[in-house]
DNA sequence: TTAGGCTCCATTTTT
DNA sequence: TGGAGCCTAA
């Protein structure tokens, strides 16, 4: 077994410095110690690459650690020769530490990480090879804000009409590619129509400027990664020989990209030829193909589905008990995802008992229902629950201010989990592009970010001259700043301005180069660019917080400074082998890669007014909770329009990826689940009416006790509505679904819920029968033709084309829409 | 060039 | 409902 070898390439990388005192391992017996029978067999499996089909609540983290534990202590393997890959970087920290928990602090020496970190490493590593010269030190890497900044310019300089090439679909288009490993020449050879050479002719020049910038996107630390191994088959083989392990968490997740990464390091040797070939890596992917929920970022449910045909010899481990929830639970979770086809047939179950029954609850409105939540866990409490048990999920960001309203009145402490996340907000950016263009001052996007904040004098103008003369002579736009003098047409005024801005940035680029610590310098620019300053004379009431978070943001800049192998995502072999010395660049590659809610310091939102030991109620999106369990949670905003999500509906794949979603979000309670819908929804500002998620139909209806329904609904709203909220609800979209233009309004001279009621139980209008090609008339809208039509009787969605108004997908249970 | 008022627009999910 | 971008006036 070569699992002792040195590594090869690594020789920084010894054990030598590791403490030998080490308590001995832990012996095979207690590593496979409460482990069920396929649980202990994939910790102990060797040889071919290994799937584990690992269900929701089954213990995959468990048998991770306990494996990689099993690989050091049983097996012998150099720590540094096992490269495990998690989904966020807080799952790679526990992972980590939980590792260390078994075998020392020899864990330290793994990689454990995210795909884009793994990556990141090996460019840097590698830098030489990829052509940058700059690369190695200061590359920027380019978020979703970053790319659309430049998009935006790409698509101006292109002369592209704004309105039909919008930043979002192209970058979208775009990173489709890229995960596809496509460059843009081979894109625009094949591009069809019009329409895609101009896609590939903005992805074209969106590459050139990301590498005039030094810039990566995510894509792209994927993508380079992998290009590197293919065009350096040398350098690859130097990573085959040096990872002898290789784990990958949530394997249903992983894009073409990442796959060919995996294929890459793990796949059978491509040059057979070769004397010196390496045998492939031992491999083994975790994942659960009914928990893929990201196909819209270009995950490729067929990586898992296919694994067996991918790796030819392998084997596959199926876990199937559940720790954590009810049977009831786990049988309602079974139940709504065998709605969705063509997947490999998984039955949870679990010896925990039946527990209790589901809870469903229809509400008049989402305020109702947010108060039903409320007072629900007011009750679980009162039995004995922390606050902290407690989970509520949603589909959408937006969904979480009426929860937050009815919290903050009834003094429940919660916290939301994503949303505007720390690293989004504006001062942060602003604070992070001012110390990315002194690092990097090639990075366009950032410099033009900050270019002009706070206000100092140099306007769009300005910036176009300036551009003009970036283009003439074939420079950066920092140095045709530095050259102001020559821009063709430029203000006097704007000149000084730029020439102030410029002497500045000289003076805090010596700081940088002086090897100046992060904090220092972030402090040094928040102060001489008159940011700090102009926040705090600003009288908007926003800027203070601001100005918290800019302290906020000294702190973590501190925090790296003082102890940069602490905190999260840290990758201390680096460190510990004397490869890193921690400086602005590798702070601002950790911020940058580590843009993760929960691994921000909120502090102030979670202890002080937090009672102790007993939490918040956590309230997040369901994307936000994989991975997540806890005692109680409400699944609320079940509504087709919401969850189901609109823009799913009537596409087969996109429902199915919904479905999962619901399936995660059922499996992360452990004792005690709660469904919720409301009637009467108020999407920006007016209110919709949204039919019962199809979601709900799926659930054995034995196993929900429905505190109360559409029925209950119908008889007693109307005294509701009436004390209520009087006034609101006088004029209201007839369509739950489409495009609640504000034009054209339906009104509902009767309360909404009744409408509803009347609707489900017996149409209050005829459902008109529809068939493609069929013209029709439509209230708004006007006359279209029915171009498909899906579903059944009340649940039918037809695809109508209205001409200049557009295509629309309406319910016709609901759509002023009558056949001519 | 900027500030402020205005309209209009949009709402998936994120490493 | 709110935020972001556009236009106008100074």
């Amino acid at each position: 077994m070569n699992d002792a070898l040195p590594l090869p390439g690594f020789e920084g990388l010894t054990t030598a410095e590791e403490p030998r005192t080490t308590r001995r391992g832990p012996t095979a017996e207690e590593l496979l110690e409460g482990l069920n029978g396929p649980q202990a067999e994939a910790v102990r499996h060797a040889g071919p690459p290994l799937l584990v089909v690992a269900g929701a609540g089954s213990g995959k983290t468990r048998v991770l650690t306990r494996r990689i534990a099993w690989l050091i202590s049983e097996r012998k393997a150099h720590p540094g020769s096992i490269l495990a890959i998690t989904f966020t970087n807080k799952a790679a920290a526990e992972m980590k530490e939980r590792v260390a928990e078994l075998v020392g602090g020899r864990a330290k020496i793994m990689w454990v990480s995210t795909f884009h970190s793994s990556c990141v490493r090996i460019l840097r590593k590698e830098a030489d090879h990829l052509g940058y010269e700059r690369l190695k030190s200061n590359f920027s890497i380019y978020d979703a804000q970053d790319q659309k900044r430049l998009i935006t310019l790409v698509c101006n300089d292109l002369d592209l009409d704004p309105r039909r090439y919008q930043p979002g679909p192209v970058l979208h288009w775009i990173s489709n590619h890229k995960n596809e490993l496509r460059e843009p020449d081979e894109v625009a050879a094949d591009a069809r129509n019009g329409i895609e050479e101009s896609y590939a002719a903005a992805y074209k020049l969106y590459q050139r400027r990301l590498r005039e910038a030094n810039a990566l996107d995510f894509d792209d630390l994927i993508m380079e990664t992998v290009r590197l191994f293919q065009l350096h088959p040398e350098i690859r083989e130097t990573y085959r020989r040096r990872f002898r392990h290789v784990l990958v968490d949530e394997y249903q997740d992983t894009n073409h990209a990442q796959y060919s990464f995996i294929h890459q390091l793990c796949g059978q040797s491509l040059e057979e030829t070769d004397e010196d070939r390496v045998e492939p890596a031992e491999l083994m992917v975790v994942g659960d193909a009914d928990q893929s929920i990201y196909a819209f970022r270009g995950a490729d449910i067929r990586n898992i589905m296919d694994f067996e045909q991918d790796f030819p010899d392998a084997r596959t481990i199926m876990l199937e008990q559940n720790y954590r929830s009810t049977q009831t639970i786990l049988t309602a979770a079974n139940t709504v995802i065998g709605n969705n086809q063509g997947r490999k047939e998984k039955r949870l179950w679990s010896d925990a008992g039946d527990g209790d029954k589901i809870v469903g609850y229809v509400a008049d409105t989402e305020h109702d229902e947010a108060r039903f939540v409320s007072s629900e866990i007011d009750k679980l409490t009162d039995g004995g629950l922390k606050a902290g048990d407690v989970a509520v999920f949603y589909r959408t960001n937006a969904q979480s201010r009426v929860f937050e309203e009815i919290f903050i009145r009834t003094g429940m402490p919660y916290k939301v989990v994503g949303g505007v996340r720390f690293y989004e907000r504006r001062e942060v950016r602003d604070a992070l592009a001012y110390l990315r263009m002194l690092v990097n001052p090639d990075d366009q996007v950032s410099l033009r970010r900050i270019l002009n904040t706070p206000k100092r004098g140099i306007g769009d103008r300005a910036v176009e001259c300036i551009n003009e003369l970036a283009n003439r002579e074939q420079v950066t736009f920092w140095e045709a700043l530095q050259r102001a003098s020559e821009a063709p047409g430029l203000a006097t005024r704007s000149q000084t301005n730029i020439e102030g801005f410029v002497a500045m940035v000289t003076e805090l680029q010596s700081m940088v180069a002086a090897g100046e610590r992060p904090d220092v310098v972030l402090e040094t620019v928040l102060d001489r660019s008159g940011y700090l300053k102009s926040l705090e004379e600003s009288d908007d009431p926003q800027d203070e917080t601001r100005v918290e978070n800019l302290g906020e943001l000294v702190a973590v800049a501190r925090e790296f400074a003082e102890d940069p192998v602490a905190g999260p995502s840290a990758d201390p072999s680096d460190v510990d082998a004397g490869l890193v010395e921690p400086g602005l660049g590798d702070f601002l590659e950790r911020v940058a890669l580590v843009a993760d809610a929960d691994q921000i310091p909120d502090a102030p939102d979670d202890d002080p007014d937090a009672p102790p030991d007993q939490g918040v109620v956590t309230l997040m999106t369901l994307h936000t909770a994989k991975g997540l369990e806890f005692p109680a949670v409400f699944l609320t905003g079940l509504e087709d329009g919401v969850f189901p999500h609109s823009r799913s509906l009537g596409d087969r794949p996109e429902l199915e990826e919904e479905r999962r979603l619901a399936y995660v979000g059922i499996t992360r309670a452990r004792q005690r689940l709660y469904v919720s819908r409301a009637v009467v929804r108020s999407a920006w500002g007016a209110p919709a009416h949204n039919p019962a998620s199809r979601f709900l139909g799926e659930l054995p209806i034995d196993l929900v006790d429905w505190r109360r329904t559409e029925a209950d609904q119908a008889r007693w709203s109307r005294p509701t509505f009436a004390s209520d909220s009087g006034s609101s609800y006088g004029a209201q979209s007839g369509r739950g679904l489409g495009t609640p233009n504000a034009a054209g309004r339906r009104n509902f001279t009767s309360a909404a819920a009744r409408a509803d009621a009347a609707a489900k139980a017996k149409p209050a209008r005829e459902i008109p029968v529809l068939e493609p090609g069929d013209r029709v008339t439509h209230d708004t809208f006007g006359l279209g033709t029915v171009v498909s039509v899906e579903g059944q009787g009340d649940k039918s969605v037809a695809k109508i084309d209205f001409g200049s108004d557009g295509e629309k997908r309406l319910l016709l249970r609901y759509a002023p829409v009558e056949k001519l």
